[in-house]
DNA sequence: ATGTTTCCACCTAGGTGAAAACTT
DNA sequence: AAGTTTTCACCTAGGTGGAAACAT
């Protein structure tokens, strides 16, 4: 089972964690959204190379709705299903990286990800704080662009990336409980029993 | 007691704080130094004025010695007198503020401060975390620096001010009870018995 | 029924001064 | 004797899922 590495304009955004996100995409990736915010877990982190050392580049994300469809997990089949279309988009917002605009090298630097984990989700449609809005029980998948800014005044370049194992169903509680258990055992900040003798099978 | 609002170059740097800066002058304002590098408290903090919307600025700040002595706390007098001269000074570094470089908006976005609260104070000589490096015992005047982008090739104009009242001495372990007193009853991050019944006077 | 909000105990992460051990 | 390093209990700050309350 290769992959392509993806490689745009000379650019090349390889996703960390393959691995784990395909672990939650198998099992059907759920995102919490709150009011007040949350992160996502995993986050989007990435190692960027084939930049130009000395220009400065924007890094930003942003999400996009999949499909026109409103989902409902079937606790007896353990899957997601259409259940109606989509609720009225929200007005997009794109969540540029803080530490950017930075240089070519300073993204590349070895060792470094671009690591988006100070995102965060929420469904207030209201929001003040720069997250990104969405709907629950929606599909959605996020978007990497790389964004070159040129010293003439031509429009900047912008490259973007789709990992489509990023793919994810936001919910306000999670439904599918492998999912749950998988997020406390690799997140951290959740609780659990990581540590103790308990083996989770 | 009336005081100066400094201006240069029509820029306006005001230092927040000021009142517990002096209150911390006047008992003689001690830095702990560690080899891991600790945080200054109280921070640099100040509210910049007069910048140009558009154009970009760097925020900086280093720590120059005020004098070629070295000092020991003389605790039957509790004063701090002169000891002997200066260790050798080192390379001398600058703390870039990481928000930087940031538009003139950026900086004086209504009610925000510039905070160098992440910046950290060693006596390790050998740091690699980019820490200011000072020699304990000895005076020291942190200066803040503005720094505007030029678009051509001419040097970015930098304008630089000096708070005295920020002038501290760096120790290993506090001297003056009164300034551990002092820290204790104002960082948040010290122990004490601030919320207790306990009045200390 | 089904989905959302609020609150909370339990975590990680990291900033403190105090005390003890160490150095010279 | 004087100053430094190490360790640690005690904080702040904030990211989790779960339970209960709430909404529709």
């Amino acid at each position: 089972s290769t992959h392509d590495t993806p490689v745009k304009n000379g650019i090349c955004v390889q996703l960390n964690g393959q691995q784990l996100w395909r672990t939650f995409y198998d099992l059907g990736t759920e995102m919490i959204i709150t009011k007040v915010g949350r992160r996502m877990f995993p986050a989007i982190r990435a190692k960027v190379k084939g930049l130009k050392s000395n220009r400065k580049y924007i890094m930003a994300l942003d999400i996009e709705a999949v499909d026109d469809n409103r989902y409902r997990y079937v606790y007896h089949s353990s899957k997601w299903m259409v259940a109606g279309t989509a609720d009225n988009p929200v007005p997009p917002r794109v969540y540029i990286h803080p530490e950017s605009p930075q240089t070519g090298d300073s993204w590349m630097r070895q060792n470094s990800l671009v690591s988006f984990d100070k995102l965060k989700l929420t469904n207030n449609e209201n929001d003040t704080h720069g997250h990104m809005i969405l709907h629950s029980m929606h599909k959605y998948q996020p978007r990497i662009h790389v964004i070159e800014q040129r010293i003439d005044t031509e429009a900047p370049g912008v490259t973007t990336f789709v990992f489509p194992e990023t793919q994810f169903i936001t919910v306000t509680a999670y439904q599918n409980q492998q999912i749950t258990r998988l997020k406390i055992d690799r997140n951290p900040f959740a609780k659990g029993f990581r540590n103790s003798g308990r083996n989770n099978k």
